[in-house]
DNA sequence: CTGTTAGCGCCTTCAG
DNA sequence: CTGAAGGCGCTAACAG
């Protein structure tokens, strides 16, 4: 059994007492600001509170300096694949500033304005950055007003609230292209939510790829699914009874991609030699799979740590603008092996 | 552009002022603590607070009252398919009981240090659950002598720091056991890390369902490989080129069940024709695969969630088990397609 | 170079 | 039922 410690925490005062000079000095010498203080008293109470153990307060350092030095990064589902990299980008940025980060979970409906009171309006972080899904018009209008200090993340908002995306549709447009290359002409969108913009700005995308090509889109090819795995089975299926399914398909996120291959394995289609398949997203899952899946590669850990870099920016007083697009690394390719030439498509034939 | 809000804060004594009664008054109404006050000052602080926006100051409650009613969860790998469940099991158990749960990631090594010392030393949070690898016993020690507020997650330590496990024995022997009743008798492990504790565990269950069954375990059938999919490659393309290569294998992860289930793709291997397989631990992924994997479904949710009271109860001072473990689901077996009998085995023939 | 003096925003006895 | 007073632990001028 273990029953708490209740030891009782040495403070500032103690170190000053032990160390026999103000607090005040103490308080100057342990930050290292003002450095006009004798090398002798400087020792003597660094010394002493290290045999203390003396650890500072941080909530009553807060309370005077009116900032606690870290950050909150709101995440909408933690068991996507795409949120690590964003949020070790947004870990280290913060870490380079001095800040520290901290992770709350959203998953719920609702839990993000929750979040922002208690995180942002209560004062337990200095700023927040949210990835959430769940931000109405509304919300970031009632943000803006009261706070100034959330960026929302890969999310394009009415209101003149900061954010910063991805560039979402020249990644799906690469990926489509790549279809196009080999040959492809029957190509369908395995697309997310109609109504959220992210998943709107990667099936513009597709749809730009398309136009550029010259290629019909009939609206039979675009399926509104979402982005998990039962919904890249569902939509997939759905292509597949069609008069005349696609030979190429794109899907809205790698989770989407493994549903949908799983609906091609029980229907009997091989990928890639009846059909090719691009996700939207890489990780390293994407190489184990079989066939081995083709992505985009979205540089995550840069929007992180752009993000981060951003509101500490805001934070600081200066000004950002209101969208920002993270643009280096661009999107990128990752071939392996879910796409091949159409069986009988033009280049085939 | 955006430039930062720098909305003076409203406090309680704006409020008091406003609603001309004494700080103390409003403080007693807003926290619902002696009702005795006049139904009037109360709808008339009431109507203050709100129509200023009041919000009160953590940092200033936590001052006084040295607590922050938050808890913290130091997670190692975020890209992982089990955390997101001890997430959301402890986000719910701290939301019951009036506690905000921060996620800190702790992917680097010596994060683990670090962390203890920022969040709870220095008085960010209340408690800390942890989940990361990295806790050394020494350290372990250290975060007892220092603070009694932590509790380790699915990791037994030498120190007597209190720790709640799955177990993770049970888990795996139920998979190698359903190996063994449909008939196969040369089964291998892939198991993690040689000196990881919840790895050994497994591992252990592994043994036990083997020797409870009568069947040796030759150590070319153990694999200490690692959690990740390319650990799983690797080590399931060493079992192939055994002189006799096992016929059912026991995975430490899902992770590295889907990478062994590539190295069976690429040399030719079918599963579950040629080779069964079962995966400790269960994700909606496992479903999608080709083929569905076996898998072992662990409490996760729950170990997040009991793990979250325990830490409550030794905030309120009461006294816990220096060891727990998850009783309540047990492990249970989620079969899908990847385990069929061997084909010339015992049962077989 | 170091001590003195005031708070930061809130809670909590203790009086009245 | 409500006000007055003091303090949580630390920082920030301002004196000396």
């Amino acid at each position: 059994m273990t029953t708490p410690g209740a030891r009782a925490r040495v403070t500032l005062l103690d170190v000053a007492a032990a160390a026999e000079v103000d607090p005040s000095t103490v308080s100057r010498v342990l930050r290292g600001v003002n450095q006009r203080v004798s090398d002798d008293t400087r020792e003597r109470i660094v010394r002493v509170a290290a045999e203390l153990g003396y650890v500072a307060n941080a909530n009553a350092r807060s309370l005077v300096s009116s900032e606690t030095m870290t950050l909150g990064l709101l995440i909408p589902n933690l068991a996507s694949f795409v949120y690590s990299d964003v949020i070790r980008g947004a870990v280290t940025a913060a870490r380079e500033a001095g800040y520290i980060l901290v992770v709350v979970d959203a998953s719920e409906i609702g839990t993000t304005s929750d979040a922002f009171h208690r995180m942002v309006l209560e004062g337990r972080v200095d700023g927040l950055l949210i990835a959430s899904g769940t931000v109405t018009d509304t919300l970031a209008e009632e943000m803006l007003r009261q706070s100034g200090r959330c960026i929302i993340l890969n999310r394009l908002i009415e209101s003149s609230q900061p954010s910063i995306i991805e560039d979402d549709e020249a990644g799906m447009r690469l990926g489509v292209e790549e279809l196009i290359r080999v040959g492809h002409t029957r190509i369908a969108c395995l697309a997310g939510p109609e109504d959220v913009d992210t998943s709107r700005r990667r099936l513009a995308g597709y749809r730009g790829a398309m136009t550029a090509a010259g290629m019909p889109v009939p609206e039979d090819y675009i399926v509104y699914a979402g982005y998990e795995e039962s919904d890249g089975y569902t939509g997939m299926t759905h292509l597949l009874e069609l008069q005349e399914p696609p030979t190429g398909v794109a899907a809205v996120s790698l989770a989407s991609a493994i549903g949908a291959l799983a609906a091609c394995t029980s229907a009997g289609i091989r990928v890639p030699d009846d059909l090719s398949m691009v996700a939207f997203h890489d990780a390293p899952i994407a190489g184990f799979l079989a066939p081995p899946l083709t992505t985009v590669s979205m540089p995550l850990f840069e929007l992180g740590q752009q993000a981060t870099q951003l509101l500490i920016k805001l934070l600081k007083g200066e000004s950002i603008p209101t969208t920002s697009k993270v643009t280096e690394p661009s999107p990128s390719l990752v071939v392996r092996e879910s796409i091949a030439a159409p069986r009988s498509g033009p280049l085939a034939v």
